[in-house]
RNA sequence: GGCCCCGUCGUCUAGUGGUUAGGACACAUGCCUUUCACGCAUGCAGCACGGGUUCGACUCCCGUCGGGGUCACCA
């Protein structure tokens, strides 16, 4: 699937002086690849795993993104390296705080914590690009001192021309350097007519990538143009910025989006100029929508709401999703172990994992299968847990207040307990169990059609009430045999008498045990809902 | 349009020339059961298409089709 075996490292004499050429001599008639030590030097070995993940500061988290962070992060764990938070933030936008923040506290809630940038420092800093422009004046200068760049006095007007005719003739537009007169030149200096830094691109080449998730790469020079690396203004591009960074960040392994890829080939050509070693490159398929390969939208969030897609972290948050069990599925969509395994637990995560095991291929995300991972996370998770991430939902619907009293406590731990397996995700405890702390029932339609409006039901409910107010003690095993015996008695079977009472006392017609519903919800509560029912389908009928 | 990447059940995947193409989610049916959920059992369902290469192709090569990226003074 990808390309050399054994450790994802790629081969680390790729490197040596034109790293990603293709030498088509010397190599050939020598047989093998040049005179590359065999095995290859593991370059995991000899130096720290360092990898990075560079979100801009706007917006939210895209699960995508989160994926492509938790691969880096899970590589950096498994190689004892560093993982490393990158503002990208050059736009210089207004709430950058803010949004950062928000990033961060995602990272935090899924437990993936980084090593170096936001809030921790460390030796490579500053982790804000906007901070970084000395870095890129340093890369800048050494360019322009070996002549790899030039000065491009083009107008946008110009370049449009040529973009207008590359359109019109199907080709691919390549930026087509203007031969200024020296005294124009001399001329435009004088004026101090602004111009950018464009990256004079060598022609006539091969460039290969080893990428450790696509396998080899070629690309020739001659389809990229010249690019523009810093603004008029000063202002220094992605194409140029990333790569000093990595570069000064000492970043071994980028591992990112495929839509890099072909951005790669450009960055190799500064890394080479920049005379700077470079990292090794995997590049991870897109995330497409859930039964289609057609690759997530940012312009279609609202129709994925509708569909109940969830496309940003915070919905999953939102949602009450375990961040164990959303590491487990991301860390499943697009990389497997074997044949069999799909539930991990995190240690297991970084142990197993392997960029060579990354598909090539782009995943769709499988919004019921993340949910299937999430119940087998749940049923693993301790009572105390539980309660913990259960409650806050609770508080925000207004039915518990934290901290919670003795009482209330012990009875979120019994209501925890009868709702079982059937709560997948924390906000279940509301979906589910709202009528456990709710003074007012509210009445599923559905539920009263199916389980009330039936004849003789009002009578059965009286009855059922003065048996409920008579039981004695008012507990689980008295509940369950009472009602047995009622039903005996009545010769009813036990689905008649079992599931009206369950509607009258909670409303719903699906639920935990009847008997543990009948003890949480307590027996004034019970008949209070009881003759509420009753009224209702009196009235109603 | 040029260039680059990708194509196994609906979905996630295993598979590296010879397999009854395996597993999981979802779905369907049955069992369990007071409902639902859980659990158990069974079932449905796949190598995009066309050419080669080969004794033999899901596996290798070419083409077509389809999906994606890139071709910015965005990231």
């Amino acid at each position: 699937m990808t390309a050399g075996g054994g450790d994802p490292i790629v081969d680390p004499n790729s490197f040596a002086s034109k790293p990603f050429e293709r030498s088509s001599g010397p190599r050939e008639r020598r047989g093998g690849r040049l005179a590359v030590p065999w095995p290859p030097i593991d370059r995991s070995r000899l130096m720290s795993v360092r990898t990075r993940f560079a979100p801009s500061p706007t917006g939210h988290l895209h699960i995508g993104g989160v994926r492509t962070a938790l691969f880096n992060w899970l590589l950096a764990r498994k190689h004892g390296g560093q993982f490393i938070l990158r503002i990208d933030d050059t736009d210089q936008e207004r709430h950058v705080d803010e949004a950062v923040q928000k990033i961060l506290d995602g990272f935090r809630w899924l437990g993936l914590n980084w090593d170096e940038g936001p809030e921790v420092g460390g030796p490579c800093g500053p982790y804000y690009q906007s901070q970084r422009q000395d870095r890129y004046r340093a890369a800048i200068d050494k360019l322009v001192a070996d002549g790899k760049v030039y000065r491009d006095y083009s107008t946008d007007a110009e370049r449009n021309v040529d973009r207008d005719a590359a359109k019109k003739d199907k080709r691919a537009y390549r930026f087509r350097r203007i031969e200024y007169s020296d005294a124009d030149l001399a001329r435009f200096e004088a004026e101090g007519r602004p111009y950018a830094l464009r990256f004079e691109v060598p022609s006539g080449r091969t460039l290969v990538l080893n990428d450790l998730v696509k396998g080899e790469v070629t690309f020739a020079t001659d389809e990229i143009g010249d690019f523009v690396i810093v603004r008029p203004g000063g202002q220094p591009l992605y194409n140029f910025a990333s790569v000093v960074d990595d570069v000064d960040m000492k970043i071994t392994h980028v591992v990112r989006a495929e839509e890099h890829l072909s951005n790669t080939f450009p960055q190799i050509l500064v890394l080479e100029a920049l005379g700077a070693e470079a990292p090794a490159f995997a590049h991870i398929p897109y995330v497409a929508e859930p039964g289609s390969h057609a690759k997530m939208s940012k312009r279609k969030t609202e129709e994925y709401e509708k569909r109940g897609v969830l496309v940003f972290l915070h919905q999953y948050v939102q949602k009450g999703y375990l961040p164990d069990a959303l590491v487990n599925y991301l860390s499943r969509l697009g990389w497997s172990y074997d044949d069999s395994q799909e539930l991990f637990k995190r240690a297991e995560l970084i142990e197993k994992f392997s960029l060579e095991r990354v598909n090539s291929s782009p995943a769709s995300l499988d919004p019921d299968k993340l949910f299937w991972i999430e119940g087998e996370w749940m049923k693993e998770t301790p009572l105390a847990d539980k309660v913990a991430g259960a409650l806050p939902f609770l508080v925000a619907e207004g039915l518990a207040s934290d901290p919670l009293d003795d009482a209330t406590r012990s009875k979120l731990e019994a209501v925890i307990l009868a709702l079982g397996d059937r709560m997948k995700v924390f906000s279940d405890v509301v979906k589910m169990g709202r009528f456990f702390f709710a003074d007012e029932v509210a009445f599923d339609p559905d539920a009263v059609k199916k389980r009330l409006r039936k004849p003789g039901v009002p009578e059965m409910l009286r009855e059922l009430d003065a048996l409920l107010a008579e039981t004695e003690p008012y507990d689980l095993a008295t509940l369950e045999k009472a009602v047995h015996d009622y039903a005996e008695k009545t010769g009813r079977k036990m689905g008649d008498v079992v599931n009206p009472l369950r509607v009258a006392t909670t409303g719903q017609g699906v639920g935990p045990g009847l008997y543990d519903c009948l003890v949480l919800v307590g027996r004034e509560a019970c008949r209070a809902r009881i003759a509420q029912a009753i009224a209702m389908l009196e009235a109603g009928a």
